[in-house]
DNA sequence: AGCTAGAATGTAAACGCTTACATTTTTATT
DNA sequence: AATAAAAATGTAAGCGTTTACATTCTAGCT
């Protein structure tokens, strides 16, 4: 492989001037570039990004670290995150966190060594003053799908007291006034936040949260059959059931079907992501909707605002849901 | 941040001694271990990884290119990758390819401009050629989903041939004579190999193969329901679909029950992947399946293998699909 | 004690770039 | 044409490791 050292030879100038055409820095005459160009084409030459790196301690490259690989969730993300960050010549480095400490701590430990210029973070476990310890001290980074206080500018996030307000609140108009709730764990800040909205909601239309009515599930699809299964178990009646994503309502609507209950005429059924394979459900699930891969992006574009110093992009660090309403949710009729 | 010449001083010895602490590379007496390892403690010490890959011409990152990330499937792959790659302490560096010439191209070139000790690829676009003259004369290559004549260490493959047989003998066993077959796009390598396959089962049961019952599509679940509306179109009867992979098989069974043909009893609907979302569908989906994070884990080990010198790790280069019997078949009955 | 083989440690030259600073060349001004 | 200022180019010192080779120990012999 080539060096800067042919190709300096070769166009009869020298390694500074090279190093000066590759990275359009400092005064270089029209001609002395197109001789350095010929000469870098002619010798096929492809610079070492390592001793690049290692000269100018940047590495062009992003660590990102996310709960999983799988799913239908964080592909989006990671290619929300991928698409933007390439295109400004950057690199990803990818790695799993499991949303346990000890394997994020590692994950980011793991990131770290290998000198990323910053961090896109989605973690769950760790807390939020090593967040900013980090931040403080090793590496700019970007956390998704997480609030931490006096730190908004580095968090892109999704309203979800606002979805699980909604959510609730599109049950709520259509005449139901027995809601059950079947939530994500309440450590996670997502999961609080969309419980908190449903509170919000049912306090709006005067009505009491009765916490008999809620199951705290795990965002599985099974933690979702559970849920209905102990809701309906205890006796206490409703006519309708939020759910705090997607996989959990799937759940809950198997369970309905087994029991033999008409979906949304004995039961309304709501859920939070708007995945794309709920297009399969039947009936097709009412859900809140928005952008999952376009906060990847802004994830993304935070780092190239505040690393890369692109000063003038735009960076928006909440998303708002929306309400998809399709057919798993019905007016409450009678009693 | 702590360099190895701290790290020297400190325990008082020479930097060559550090480093051969760190590698566990050469002769160093357990005393000066200790003394070392706590000197690298009390600093907080952590090897730059760019200085040691400049060094020693090791990146200890693999690239990956996928054609993206979103959909079942290849954040299975890269799951598989990802964790038998971590720990074996490499990093991961991911792309995109689109199934496109020019993008896996550019992928690749980005790769290599980050020095990766190998590249682990599932391509569609590029040809044979080009990955044998890459591999020859660029970095170490490993090939998922794709047989590269000659090439066959390299590759980490599916039999689709197999595939495509076991999936329309399935059907043919239970009577059914008239088999249309929607199929990916014929240039891929998996949906053609799949199609042979299905063709030698027709041949092995005495059937002629009908090319008026075939539709090309496009793996995707829009080109399903297309095939479909197609095939019902031409008027040639069949009492059987053979879809070549489970999202087109979706957009038949959306046909399906838009016109009222009741599934399976009307026509028996075969998909092929078995990806998580079959699940959700009605009737449940026959498919075939195979394990697709088990492939990504397999091309992490062939580059372990390969470039890293692991020489009695097991790698399995070709894995047998088999059939899963839902819902979505029945026997031919009548005429 | 003197010698030696082998083990442990040290020395210093890469690795391929970037960049502050020094030097040379060009251009503008008088 | 002489001079100053600005622009272009060159020089050389890092960046933090690895590693071939050189040197110094150590222990086992005689």
């Amino acid at each position: 492989m080539a060096t800067i050292y042919e190709v300096s030879e070769l166009a009869g100038v020298s390694l500074a001037t090279v190093s000066r055409v590759m990275n359009d820095s400092g005064k270089v005459t029209a001609k002395t570039r197109k001789k350095v160009k010929a000469a870098m084409r002619e010798l096929g030459y492809r610079p070492n990004s390592i001793a690049r790196s290692l000269a100018s301690s940047r590495t062009d490259s992003v660590g990102v670290l996310v709960p999983m690989f799988y799913g239908p969730f964080y592909g989006e993300i990671l290619s929300g995150i991928e698409t933007e960050l390439r295109d400004a010549g950057k690199h990803v480095i990818i790695t799993a966190g499991h949303s346990d400490k000890a394997s994020e701590e590692a994950g980011i430990e793991f990131l770290l060594s290998r000198n990323c210029d910053a961090l896109i973070l989605h973690v769950d476990a760790v807390d939020d003053d090593y967040l900013k310890k980090l931040c403080r001290e090793s590496v700019p980074i970007v956390v998704i799908g997480r609030h931490v206080a006096g730190f908004e500018d580095h968090c892109i996030n999704l309203d979800n007291e606002l979805g699980g307000y909604l959510a609730t609140k599109s049950v709520l108009v259509l005449g139901h006034k027995k809601l059950a709730y079947i939530s994500g764990p309440l450590w996670k800040h997502d999961a609080h936040d969309r419980l908190q909205g449903h509170k919000r909601a049912l306090m709006e239309h005067g009505l009491e949260f009765n916490a008999q009515l809620l199951y705290e599930g795990n965002f599985r699809e099974a933690s979702g059959s559970r849920g209905l299964e102990e809701l309906l178990r205890i006796g206490q009646p409703f006519s309708a059931v939020i759910c705090a994503n997607d996989e959990m309502a799937a759940g809950a609507l198997g369970v309905a079907r087994e029991r033999g209950l008409e979906i949304p005429e004995d039961l309304s059924v709501i859920g939070f992501d708007n995945v794309f394979f709920t297009r399969y459900f039947r009936p097709k699930l009412s859900t809140i909707d928005y952008q999952i891969s376009g906060m990847g992006q802004m994830a993304a574009r935070a780092v190239l605002k505040i690393v890369y110093g692109d000063k003038d992009l735009e960076v928006q660090n909440m998303f708002q849901p929306t309400v998809v309403m399709r057919s798993s949710v019905t007016c409450k009729t009678g009693p």
